[in-house]
RNA sequence: GGAGAGGUGCCGGAGUGGUUUAACGGGGCGGUCUCGAAAACCGUUGUGCCGUAAGGCACCCCGGGUUCGAAUCCCGGCCUCUCCGCCA
């Protein structure tokens, strides 16, 4: 969320960033309503300060027992239009926080402008693209000959997009995130958390999912709960509606969650093995940092992920996001690429995004800079470090051998009990 | 699910229908003292909104209601704690 004030001194810049995100805010009703609150408030705040001003003489005269009915006459004429006036502003208020929610973050200056995922830049990669002397298979054939994966089980028990880990493809999966969330505790100093996979409205609000995402995610209607579609949402909203004590800033966590999307509106899009699934797991990095530090907060971030496909030994590319590619909430984000060999193509495995004070504004979360200045809004970020079904492809693909085996990388073998190949 | 208790500021914790941002304590900040520090003492210390400003308004979990006037009374919701039931 932005402030309001911000919007309402910066409409060039708000409206060319809604233009540059492909959002449809329409910020000129939002400076409409905007006026139109001020001068309910105005009239409003007017007539509550005579009702202060009287009831205090009220109180005055019936100390001294003298009769103040006709005070009381009045009062009850002017309360009953500020009922009305305070309905009347309670409705414009409400609207304007509804139109505020929806009114996107700026993107950061350094971020290109550009239409769709085709302007993203490639800022670096790592690694070589294995070559291999044979026709590597997909994941699923993999998964199939190896039984690791089973996808028909996963159609029976669940529908399409969910998956079905057997024998060492499951514990390579755990090993995957034991080894993630070791590296991320013990190496780059995030706490680990394990918060809950449901997570409510005003949670999901926070975070910004809600209202544009609504339909992305799934909902269980009688508690109101949404499944989690990113650690990010429940490790995020740990800290709505705290202020924070500067000295504890930056703060870090990780996290392994499972994760859930319904993928409304990508049929038809990567519907072949694990590449896109309704529930997923992942490791999630979440930072909470003091406003000037965010940007250098957000390359640590992506060097944090970016050393879990080093050590797996993964090639991996980091795309700087356009401004039409970026989420509504983001100011800046990288994604994090791997190869992978058997389906040819580069996946996403990670979002690496400073939020700036987007989120914490609609969360309440703020710190005090020092020597009783004012509260400031916090900056938060998150990156995925790293997704898993992704990163399983990327590792099955790219260790396959010609015999249909896949070799386990050096850095994942202490968690798989010492195993070297999956055969 | 049943019964009870409670939700107050940065934290702990009082609170009478009528000068309430709200006793008291802690913490923070400023100062006195000191070579320095601790201790002690004195002072100070909420947030948001409107307004160029002076100033004003709102906020004691959330939402309604009663009243000239509500942190205080009533109703609903959410959350926490205790006891009982159920349960991996």
């Amino acid at each position: 969320m932005l402030d309001l004030k911000f919007v309402r001194e910066n409409v060039a810049k708000v409206k060319e960033a809604v233009e540059n995100k492909n959002e449809k805010t329409d910020v000129d009703l939002i400076l409409s309503v905007d006026e139109k609150r001020r001068s309910l408030l105005s009239e409003a705040d007017k007539l509550k300060h005579q009702k202060n001003v009287v009831s205090e003489k009220i109180a005055q005269m019936k100390k001294e027992k003298r009769d103040a009915k006709e005070e009381i006459e009045k009062m009850r004429k002017v309360s009953a239009q500020i009922d009305s006036l305070d309905k009347e502003l309670k409705e414009v208020e409400e609207k304007m926080a509804d139109l505020l929610l929806t009114v996107p973050n700026v993107p950061h200056s350094s971020v290109p402008i550009g239409f769709d995922e085709d302007s993203n830049v490639v800022v670096r990669t790592w690694g070589e693209i294995p070559k291999l002397d044979f026709e590597p298979r997909p994941h699923w054939e993999l998964g199939q000959i190896l039984g690791i994966l089973d996808l028909p089980k996963a159609a029976k028990v669940s529908g399409t997009g969910f998956l079905v880990l057997t024998g060492k493809g499951a514990k390579l999966q755990r090993a995957l995130i034991n080894f993630m969330l070791d590296l991320h505790t013990q190496k780059h100093g995030y706490e680990e958390v394990l918060p809950p996979f449901m997570a409510n409205r005003p949670s999901m609000t926070g975070t910004g999912q809600l209202p544009k995402l609504e339909d992305d995610m799934y909902l269980c209607e009688r508690e109101d709960l949404f499944l989690i579609p990113t650690a990010e949402v429940p490790v995020t909203n740990l800290h709505r509606e705290e202020i924070l004590k500067a000295e504890q800033l930056p703060v870090y966590y990780t996290a392994y969650t499972a994760c859930f999307r319904r993928e409304a509106g990508a049929y038809g899009k990567d519907t072949r093995g694990m590449i896109r699934v309704h529930q997923f797991d992942k490791v999630e990095l979440v930072k909470f940092v003091k406003p000037e530090t965010s940007y250098d907060e957000l390359e640590s971030l992506v060097i944090d992920a970016e050393e879990v496909l080093q050590l797996l030994g993964l090639p991996y590319r980091v795309r700087v996001l356009c401004t039409g590619d970026l989420s509504f909430a983001a100011a800046k984000c990288y994604d994090i690429e791997a190869w992978a060999s058997g389906v040819g193509k580069y996946l996403e495995v990670s979002s690496c995004s400073n939020y700036e004070d987007f989120q914490a504004r609609r969360m309440g979360t703020r710190f005090r800079p020092k020597k009783g200045g004012k509260l400031q809004y916090v900056h938060t970020l998150n990156g995925s470090g790293v997704a898993l079904p992704r990163t399983m492809i990327a590792l099955m693909e790219n260790y396959q051998t010609k015999e249909g085996t896949i070799l386990i990388p050096e850095a994942l073998r202490s968690y798989m009990g010492g195993m070297e190949e999956i055969k």
